[in-house]
Order: C-alpha cells, then sequence, then structure tokens
RNA sequence: GCGGAAAUGGCGGAAUGGCAGACGCUGCGGUCUUAAAAACCGUUGGGGGCAACCCCGUCCGGGUUCGAGUCCCGGUUUCCGCACCA
C-alpha cells in the first residue's frame, strides 16, 4: 500500500531526546495524505467485515470550536480502533450547509449565503485537518450543493408519490425573529429552538410530512442499542395515548368529537370545553353569550403563547349559551369554550370531568360547576359527593377568612396547628391564596389535598423557631395574625421557616383524584373494578355506536416549509388549471436561483424572484407559479449517511450496491439536543425509504452513542460573550493535538460533558512526554533473552493493559482508557532504569504501547512505531491481542475483615484454597488479635478477594 | 406537574454487592540547579496517637446483607427533556 516515501527516522539519538509534537504531528499528517491512508475502501477487498461509524456532520458556522473536537475526536479514536480490529472502516464527514446564520449574514454583511458558506466550510475543513481525524474528504457530503439537494427534490417527489408528503392549510409555529414557520420539534418552551424568539400560531398552508403515519413503528427499538434517555425522550414526544373517541350531539346539529383517556369517568362529566379556536364554537354560541365569546376568543389570540401555556396561570373560559348531550345518560351538558383545551391535540375538545381531572377541578371550582365522582379510590373508600353550587359567591382571601376553626396543640418538639375549615367559600379562599401571586404564605402543599368540612389543614413541625411557636401558642386561634407578626419582626427568616412547612390534609373529602378504583354512579357499570373499566366501558360504548376505542399521539406531522430563501426548493409547481404539478424527476434539480433579494419579510425571497417564480405548468404548458417555499434542513440530514457512500452519484441518491454493502450504519454518535428532532426524522425517513423499496433494512443507525457538553472553565456555556470560550487553535499550537485529543478523551465519561480546566491539560501532555521518552530512549537498546519474576511482571502489566484498553474501546469508556495507559507508562518508567529494560519483555512492551496509543493519540504513536524500526504504518497493524494467562496475577492479596472492618491483607498463591486461606488468616498476628476472645460465628471467603470473619 | 440522569477528597473523576478514592489536576516536601522553570522522587479524605495502630467518611433518613458508593423504601438538591396532551 505505501509507496509513497516516508521520512526516515533520525538514525543516531546522541542527546536525551524531547518530544516535540509540533514538529512530528504536521509531519504525519501529510504522510497519511500523502499514502492516502485513510481513504474509503468502497468495494471492500480483502472481505473485511464494514464498520461504518459517523458522528454527527456540523453547521458551517465558520469557527470550529472545542466542542466540535469533543464530538468528533473521541468517535474517531472508536473508529481507529474498529480499523485496527480488522474492519472495513468508513468515517465520513460533511457539512450540514443549509439554514439561516448563512441568509442572516448575507441580509447583515450582504456576502452571499454561497460564498459565505463555502467560505466557512474552506475553513473549517483546514481546522478540521489539525485534529488529526480519519476523514476521507474525498467523500464529503455539502447539503446546499445541487448535486446533493436535488435528492432532496427527489424524495420529496417520491414521498408526494407514495403519499406522505402533503400540503395543508393548519395553524403552525410561526418564529417571527426567523420570519419563518417551525416544526413543532423546533419549538422549545414556547421560543424558537434557534434565536429564542416567542412564537405564535397562525394559519398557513404548508408542505407535511406524513410522520405520525410510523408513530407506533417509531416507538420500537427492536434491534438497535441506542441510548435509554434518547429512546425515553422519543417515546415522550410521540406521547401514543389510548383511549376513546366518543360523540357528544348538541343541539345546534353538529356533535362534538371528544378524545379522551379515561372513557369510564363519562358518568362524571358535568360540562364540556372547547378549545376558542374550534370550528363548532361558531354554531354553538347563543346570541347572549356572542359578545363575550368573541371577546373571549380575540382575547386568547393576542396572548402569547408563553402566557397561554403557563401552568400557574388561573384557568379562564366563557360559556357559549350550547349544551351538549352525554351519550351515556343524555344529561345535558354546558359548553364552554377555555384556552387550557388545546386545539392540536386529540380533537380540541374535552368533556370535563372535574372529579377525576386536576384542571376540570380548577375550572369546575372557578365557575361553579358540578363535580361528580364516579370512580372510587383505589383503596376503595368512597368519599362524599359535593356540590360547589354557590361557590361563585366566596369571599376573597383578601378579606381574610371567615368560618374557621383553629387550634393548636403540641406533641415533644413539633406543633400542629390544625384549621377547621367549615365553609366551602373558605376553601375556596384558601386556594385562591395560593394561587395569589406575592401573597405571604404559600399553600403549596395544599394543592394535593384539598379539604372541606371537618377536614383537617395542619401546619406541621414549625419546631426550631421559638418565636413562631411562641406565638402561635400564644394568640392559639389566631395563627394567622401570630405569622404575620413574626414577619413583620423579622421577615426573612420568618418566611423562610413557612416555606418549608409543608402543609398536611389529614382527610381530604373533595378532591380530584385520578385513581383507576371502580366505577361508581355510572348506571349500569357501577361496580366495574378499576383494572377492567376503561376496556369494560369502550366495549360498551362500541356496543351502542355511542363511541370506540382510539389510540391518540401526541406528536404531529412534520411541516417541512420554511419561508426563507437558504434551503432546497420544492420541486412543486401551482397551475390554476392543473392544481399543484410535481416538477417532472428529469428536470430536477430545481436550481436555488443566486440572485435571489434576500430580506426578512415573512416570505420567502423567492417570491419576489420573477425568473424564478415564473414557469410553465410541466402539465398543461399554460402559466404557473413554483412554489417559493424552501425545505426545513433536517430534510438534507435525514439521510445524508446514505449519501456519504458515493457523494457524487448522480443515477440516484444512492449507488445501490455500495449502499447494500454498508448500511445501515453501525455507530453513530452526536449530541443529545437531536433526540426529538434530526434522530426522530431520520428514522421515519429510513422506515418510508424502506416501503418504497429503497431499501430493507428498518433503522438506519444501529447504535448511537451520546456525548456530553464541555463547559467553559467556570461551568458555563462556552459563549464569546462571556469570555470562557476554548481555542483548539491555541491549544494545537501549544501542546498538540494528540495532547488536546487524550485530554477530551480523559476529563470523564464522555456521555457526561463536563467543564474545561485548563490545568489539567498537564497530565496527557507529561504522559505523551513520558510514552515519548520510555519508547525513545530505550529503542536501540540491546535485548537479552532471559526471564524471571520481573520480566513476568512485566509482560502481566501489558497484557492487563491491553485487555482493559480493549473493553474500554468497546463500551466507549475513554477516560478509563487513557488512564489504564498512564499506568502502563508509569509501570515502564519504574522498569527503564533497571536492567529489566534490556529483556524481550520490555521489547514486547514498548512495541505494544504504539498500537494502543494508535487510535487516540495517532501521531505520536506513528512516530514511535517508525522510531521502533517498524513498517509504516502504524495504523494498519493489528491490534494487539492479549494472553489472559500471561494476563492473570499468580499472587493475589486478600483482604481480611472481622466483622466488616479490614484488619489484615494477605499476600497468597493465585491458586490457594479456601481452607488453606481461612487458616493463613486465622493466624494472622493483626487479625487474631481482633478474633481473641471472640466467637466465631460465619466465616466469608470471596476467592480473590476478601475474608470476613464474623464474630460475636 | 410528568419523565429521565446525577450527587464520591481542594478539583475532574475510578470502583462485576467484597480493601472507597484508580488515573489525573492542585497543594506540600525533596533531588538536580548559582537561581528559576522543566524533569524526576516522595506525599496529599478528615480526626486522634511518639508509634504500632484506632475512629470517622461516598447528599439525608430508614431497610436488606456477614458485608452497601453500589440493592430496596422514603426524602433533599442539581441538571436535562416534556409540560393545561384530556
Amino acid at each position: 500500500m505505501a509507496t509513497t516515501k516516508v521520512p526516515e527516522a533520525a538514525t543516531s539519538v546522541t542527546r536525551r531526546e524531547r518530544y516535540i509534537p509540533q514538529e512530528i504531528e504536521q509531519k504525519w499528517r501529510d504522510v497519511w495524505a500523502e499514502t492516502q491512508l485513510f481513504k474509503m475502501d468502497r468495494e471492500g477487498d480483502g472481505g473485511r467485515p464494514k464498520w461504518y461509524a459517523i458522528t454527527m456532520y456540523p453547521y458551517p458556522s465558520g469557527d470550529l470550536h472545542i466542542g466540535h473536537w469533543y464530538a468528533m475526536t473521541p468517535p474517531d479514536a472508536a473508529a481507529r480502533y474498529r480499523r485496527m480490529l480488522g474492519f472495513n472502516v468508513f468515517f465520513p464527514m460533511g457539512f450540514d450547509a443549509f439554514g439561516l446564520p448563512a441568509e442572516n449574514a448575507a441580509i447583515k454583511h450582504g456576502a452571499h449565503p454561497w460564498e459565505w458558506t463555502m467560505a466557512n466550510i474552506e475553513n473549517m475543513r483546514q481546522q478540521m485537518r489539525s485534529m488529526g481525524t480519519m476523514f476521507d474528504w474525498g467523500q464529503e457530503v455539502i447539503t446546499c450543493d445541487p448535486e446533493y439537494y436535488k435528492w432532496n427534490q427527489w424524495f420529496f417527489l417520491q414521498f408526494l408519490k407514495h403519499d406522505l408528503a402533503y400540503r395543508k392549510e393548519q395553524a403552525v409555529w410561526w418564529c417571527p425573529g426567523c420570519q419563518t414557520v417551525l416544526a413543532n420539534e423546533q419549538v422549545i418552551d414556547g421560543r424558537c429552538e434557534r434565536c429564542e424568539t416567542e412564537v405564535y400560531q397562525r394559519e398557513m398552508e404548508q408542505w407535511f410530512f406524513r410522520i405520525t403515519k410510523y408513530a407506533d413503528e417509531l416507538l420500537s427499538y427492536e434491534g438497535v442499542d441506542w441510548p435509554e434517555p434518547v429512546r425515553i425522550m422519543q417515546r415522550n414526544w410521540i406521547g401514543r395515548s389510548e383511549g376513546a373517541r366518543v360523540s357528544f350531539s348538541t343541539e345546534a346539529g353538529a356533535a362534538i368529537e371528544v378524545f379522551t383517556t379515561r372513557p369510564d369517568t363519562l358518568w362524571g362529566a358535568t360540562f364540556m370545553v372547547l378549545a376558542p379556536e374550534h370550528p363548532l364554537v361558531e354554531t354553538l354560541t347563543t346570541d347572549e353569550q356572542r359578545g363575550e365569546v368573541e371577546e373571549y376568543i380575540a382575547q386568547a389570540r393576542r396572548q402569547s403563547e408563553i402566557d397561554r401555556m403557563s401552568t400557574e396561570k388561573e384557568k379562564t373560559g366563557v360559556f357559549t349559551g350550547g349544551y351538549a348531550i352525554n351519550p351515556v345518560n343524555g344529561e345535558q351538558l354546558p359548553v364552554w369554550i377555555a384556552d387550557y383545551v388545546l386545539v392540536t391535540y386529540g380533537t380540541g375538545a374535552v368533556m370535563a370531568v372535574p372529579a377525576h381531572d386536576e384542571r376540570d377541578f380548577e375550572f369546575a371550582l372557578k365557575f361553579g360547576l358540578p363535580i361528580v365522582p364516579v370512580i372510587a379510590r383505589a383503596d376503595g373508600a368512597v368519599r362524599s359527593v359535593v356540590r360547589f353550587e354557590d361557590v361563585r359567591e366566596s369571599g376573597a382571601f383578601a378579606e381574610g377568612l371567615h368560618g374557621l376553626d383553629a387550634s393548636v396543640a403540641q406533641a415533644d418538639d413539633e406543633f400542629h396547628i390544625s384549621l377547621h375549615v367549615s365553609r366551602a367559600d373558605d376553601y375556596v379562599a384558601l386556594l385562591r391564596a395560593e394561587k395569589k401571586p406575592g401573597s405571604w404564605i404559600s399553600f403549596a402543599g395544599a394543592r394535593n389535598g384539598l379539604v372541606f368540612d371537618d377536614a383537617a389543614i395542619e401546619l406541621a413541625s414549625v419546631a426550631n423557631d421559638t418565636e413562631i411557636v411562641r406565638r402561635v401558642t400564644e394568640t392559639r386561634g389566631n395563627w394567622f395574625d401570630a405569622i404575620r407578626r413574626a414577619i413583620s419582626r423579622d421577615p426573612r427568616t420568618a418566611m423562610e421557616i413557612l416555606r418549608t412547612q409543608p402543609f398536611y390534609t389529614a382527610e381530604p373529602d373533595v378532591t380530584y383524584h385520578h385513581d383507576y378504583g371502580a366505577m361508581i354512579n355510572s348506571d349500569e357499570l357501577s361496580g366495574t373494578p378499576g383494572e377492567d373499566a376503561v376496556r369494560v366501558t369502550i366495549e360498551w360504548l362500541e356496543a351502542r355506536g355511542a363511541g370506540r376505542g382510539e389510540v391518540n399521539y401526541r406528536m404531529r406531522d412534520w411541516l417541512i416549509s420554511r419561508q426563507r430563501y437558504w434551503g432546497t426548493p420544492f420541486p412543486i409547481i401551482y397551475c390554476d388549471t392543473c392544481g399543484i404539478v410535481p416538477v417532472p424527476e428529469e428536470d430536477l434539480p430545481v436550481l436555488l436561483p443566486e440572485d435571489a433579494e434576500f430580506k426578512p419579510t415573512g416570505e420567502s425571497p423567492l417570491r419576489t424572484h420573477e425568473g424564478f417564480l415564473t414557469v410553465p405548468c410541466p402539465q398543461c404548458g399554460g402559466q404557473g407559479r413554483r412554489e417559493t417555499d424552501t425545505m426545513d434542513t433536517f430534510m438534507d440530514s435525514s439521510w445524508y449517511q446514505y449519501r456519504f457512500l458515493s457523494p457524487h452519484y448522480d443515477e440516484g441518491p444512492f449507488e445501490p450496491e455500495i449502499a447494500k454493502r454498508w448500511l445501515p450504519v453501525d455507530q453513530y454518535t452526536g449530541g443529545i439536543e437531536h433526540a426529538t428532532m434530526h434522530l426522530l426524522y431520520t428514522r421515519f425517513f429510513t422506515k418510508a425509504m424502506r416501503d418504497m423499496g429503497l431499501v430493507d433494512f428498518d433503522e438506519p443507525f444501529m447504535r448511537l452513542m451520546n456525548q456530553g457538553i464541555i463547559l467553559g472553565e467556570d461551568s458555563e456555556k462556552m459563549s464569546k460573550s462571556r469570555g470562557n470560550v476554548i481555542d483548539p487553535d491555541d491549544l494545537v499550537f501549544e501542546v498538540g493535538t494528540d495532547a488536546v485529543r487524550l485530554f477530551l478523551m480523559f476529563l470523564g465519561p464522555w456521555e457526561q460533558g463536563g467543564s474545561w480546566n485548563s490545568r489539567g491539560i498537564a497530565g496527557p501532555q507529561r504522559f505523551l512526554d513520558r510514552a515519548f521518552s520510555v519508547v525513545v530512549d530505550t529503542a536501540g537498546s540491546h535485548v537479552e533473552d532471559r526471564e524471571d519474576d520481573s520480566t513476568r511482571a512485566l509482560r502481566r502489566r501489558t497484557h492487563q493493559t491491553i485487555r482493559d484498553v480493549t473493553k474500554d474501546y468497546d463500551t466507549f469508556s475513554f477516560n478509563t482508557m487513557v488512564a489504564h495507559l498512564m499506568e502502563f507508562v508509569n509501570e515502564l518508567m519504574r522498569v527503564k532504569g533497571t536492567d529489566g529494560a534490556h529483556t524481550r519483555a520490555w521489547r514486547e512492551a514498548i512495541e505494544t504501547l504504539p498500537l494502543l496509543l494508535a487510535p487516540a493519540a495517532p501521531h505520536i504513536a506513528e512516530e514511535l512505531w517508525q522510531r521502533l524500526g517498524r513498517e509504516y504504518s502504524v495504523h494498519d497493524q493489528r491490534w494487539p491481542a492479549w494472553d489472559e494467562a500471561l494476563a492473570a496475577e499468580d499472587t493475589i492479596e486478600i483482604a481480611v475483615q472481622v466483622n466488616g472492618k479490614v484488619r489484615g491483607r494477605l499476600t497468597l498463591p493465585a491458586d490457594v484454597d479456601e481452607t488453606h486461606a481461612l487458616a493463613t488468616a486465622r493466624v494472622n498476628e493483626r487479625v487474631a488479635e481482633h478474633l481473641s476472645g471472640a466467637t466465631i460465628v460465619k466465616e466469608i471467603y470471596v476467592p480473590g478477594r476478601l475474608i470476613n470473619f464474623v464474630v460475636r
């Protein structure tokens, strides 16, 4: 393979040579490039099993930061390890080159997105080379290249053909900052994932991918090895709920469809609530209520999504004046509208069961609606039924509680205050107090156990604060005043103590509870046990045609339209006669025009581009208009793993024979932040491709690993404004690539990430220094054929290290991998000065070291390999195997415990038997001391580890 | 609120239920040096003792076990995801 000339090693070492990484690293990178050492072996000659590893490609922001190093160099080591194990490894890199920053740069600085992006790519590619990774740049993928995005368009057309893409008018998230719509997955806490601007919903006609068709299949991870946290996040995101769809007829004619997970509570429905945007609101609203309803809808629309989502917010809503009929008992239910019902989930309407749903309960309390329990508590107790008819007239908290009887009791050092609430309005006042912002006492604990009648709220353990206790004791029933006075004396301390006090309820009588207990108050189904209730009710509903079982998902279809320029144009033409017309495949790609005016106007800049916009209709030849939105960039990353294999192939998105050889991807790595975006979309894509007959497997990535985040030295996110950014280029200049790579691996568990520590890098630096001198100083020394205890010990350490490092690579345990190498080198340092450094065992050790070092620190490994006089390249060598017999210890140290405390240590032959070990332990001086005068009740012997004498 | 992860020296972290603190950083002492840096050697959880040794110690409270950082129950704190999802 290596026909290119490899630089010669320094022949005579006259002085002790120092390790100067800057000198050797660039040299070897050049050699690897020249000899095409890491060129992809596409055809897979020699029958090596393939290993396809990818680490998520970056956005070409222009600057490679330490986070990229952290994401890329440990997986590079893992890929190199696989290569040495004998796999045909492919580990590519590319750029996720479409997206907003390029466009923003264009708007801000007038640079064209293409030029800006390509310049950044060039820059980052250069920086990436200094990481010493085995990327084959010949396989690079750049998504903004027409040769790439042509296939985005092609996929879109296939999806359209297979009814997986559709256009629909729907309320979608709008980001005013980015001036585009966003997918649900890109909205985090009501803000844009990218620019953190508050988003809102608006009705727009957009393109969607039918990802929900695969909702159930996406819940299964059969055959793939993915981290549990990612799987759980995806599962939560998909949000599968089993329940029933029930139809409530109305006087106005149209029925209200409702989805519920608790059909067994149907008899407890006492009102209905529609989302303000629900289409039936218009028809159901009576003339008397119309004004109020319209005002509410207008106000709901004005509210920002963040306000609306707040769970702290008090429930609001208005009565429409309309009624619906409960199909199970014919009761008339008033229909309300309220913004706590989401138009995007289920049917946008709920049946309200205040006795068993917290939100409905709050709503019922506030508006004085009836509460009818229909499920017994799981413990079997049936509570009294209370109706809050007169609640609306209740007094406000500000005026103080009335009808309260408080009593105080002291038991040991605990202080109990019982509040007997005997009137409904006091109870409501308590609830209000909890909600009141800035109210001077927190009733947080009251939430889950609300009290009525003679039940008690107990303020428990107001201990440790004698002042409050004393005052409360003095004033007895008037404890509010006592606390108030304590607060005025020392507000901070008093509030602090009060805030920590849980409020207990003794026996809550009226509350919501969502137990799955037996059904009550439910006509003929009363008495149905909780475990059967849902199923039996669904059967009952289906038998009567009143409803049917249904599964609902939280996940929506994937919205792929974006009102921006820098993305893939949709291959779609709108024609007044023919409607939506796909661009014929042979006309692809639909090129993104270079001369668009990109200004954020809320419409795609393409809309104002006449040359792009107006085209003849491919069907009738009449005048047509192109779709001017572009595709979400997650489209690009959904299938880039296929394109890497043959990035310039022009007869399809990928080359079938090559794909067959290499797919699916064996090892994928990247940040967990993509759990519900990219990682979900790409799974969907592969499943869709499978169903279109393009591939024959179900999952794109067999094994996934997620790295953590590297924080700044101050444990804060690295950012220019904080000034805590670590520049990898500077580091490489100072300490060299290998040291940076090792340090990042050594930091801690890779999944956990960690804070940067600029002092810590000295460790790996010193380690490489020593590794260098251990090999270089002794590479030329004579070798004696000698065997004794010390050579056996050295070989043992060598083989143990091989074993440990191998295991660490298999489990992505990079930090312990480095630690094991350090221990090995420390041992070599000890032996180096002795005559042990002139033995075969020594030679074996120093030849093993570069091999074990090669994946993590590829440059120094190559240098040392050459210094040892071995043939280029160390990276073509076979990963060393360990000999279990050589790795085995011949003596073992056993800890001897007496009653679980270590009292002595024994060094025994590894093959010692239990009897002998115990006998030796008993006569051990210190152990005997602790045993004397006691009776041995039990003797525990753990082979190779310890002995425990249990004595009395 | 729901779901997940985590908590171990001054710091990052290690530890199939079996000697807690591997490895590294920092600190301290030493060798070399005119000196410093680098390098190398020793030491570095807390407390007591001249010493041999002893006691305490893995977020808090219980439990299981001969033995718990590890398993079980209850709680606290931090981080992450979702969040009025019917």
